[in-house]
DNA sequence: ATGGTGGTAGGACCA
């Protein structure tokens, strides 16, 4: 017995790269944190292939758009809330690639999204990279009329500003760094997206991503490129927002690690 | 050091 708390939500994004790989590691921390909705980006496994029974053993209802050996997202959805309103591509940006899942889950419209890597500053993956962010901006502007709280997150594959990278000078004129990459980031933060990460007090050098070579991740030369992006509403109902890093060092480790937040809500 | 590692393939790709 005791005071009631208030209703939260927490919420999780990773990019678990290849969830076949990764499934137990997925169970291993889903038990290990209580979290009602997590997206997974870089699944890399078709639909047929979706492990729905683990999860739903785990507690979980899975949304998922795959497809065979690359990209991939998913929303995995704590049974008892629900899911309504799902959509799988941005509307007249659709190139088969699967990397946008949106769902309505209680209030709260969630975006989760595996943006393109973009290879190297001034290659065509490099251009379709900007045309994607540019139809995502026009998209999340029309979200953000229909779904005051709204919740974008997932692997933006572009980090913000000099704070989130280990060698900003290093990679200011580089892919996920580069300033066109950082523009359109901030086209989105002017749509009213804050950057939740930042609305709290945090650790220098905190980054979520880690290359696999050159022991990156045990000399933390990472860059934080896995976001949550709130809408207003929706920042100020958000308690916090942090990186764990823990699974990034167990082993056969995705190159990510899992950006939490946590918000209050006012019933679900 | 144009390297280094990892996943999906069962070749070169993608990151």
């Amino acid at each position: 017995m005791g005071i009631a708390t208030p209703p939260r939500l927490q919420v999780a994004s990773w990019n678990v790269n290849s969830l076949r790989v990764r499934l137990p590691q997925v169970l291993t921390w889903l038990s290990q944190n209580t979290v009602d909705v997590l997206g997974l980006q870089e699944t890399k496994v078709t639909d047929e292939l979706f492990p729905i029974a683990e999860l739903r053993d785990a507690g979980y209802e899975a949304l998922y758009s795959g497809q065979a050996g690359y990209n991939g997202v998913a929303l995995l959805v704590r049974e008892s809330l629900g899911t309504d309103d799902i959509v799988k591509a941005i509307p007249e940006f659709d190139h088969g690639q699967r990397r946008v899942l949106l769902a309505t889950v209680g209030d709260l419209r969630i975006a989760n999204l595996y943006v393109p890597n973009g290879e190297a500053v001034g290659t065509d993956k490099y251009r379709y990279k900007l045309d994607w962010l540019d139809a995502l901006h026009g998209f999340l502007r029309a979200e953000l009329q229909r779904y005051p709280r709204l919740l974008v997150m997932g692997d933006f594959n572009v980090a913000p500003a000099d704070p989130d990278v280990y060698a900003p000078d290093l990679w200011r004129d580089r892919v996920l760094f580069s300033a066109p990459e950082r523009q359109a980031l901030n086209a989105l933060f002017d749509l009213g997206l804050a950057d939740a990460f930042r609305l709290f007090d945090q650790s220098p050098a905190s980054y979520s991503w880690w290359d696999y070579r050159a022991g990156a991740f045990r000399r933390n030369l990472g860059l934080r490129i896995d976001l949550m992006l709130a809408s207003p509403r929706l920042a100020r109902e958000c308690l916090e927002c942090r990186i764990d890093r823990i699974p990034r060092g167990w082993e056969r480790p995705s190159d990510h690690a899992p950006v939490m937040a946590t918000f209050e809500r006012d019933e679900l």
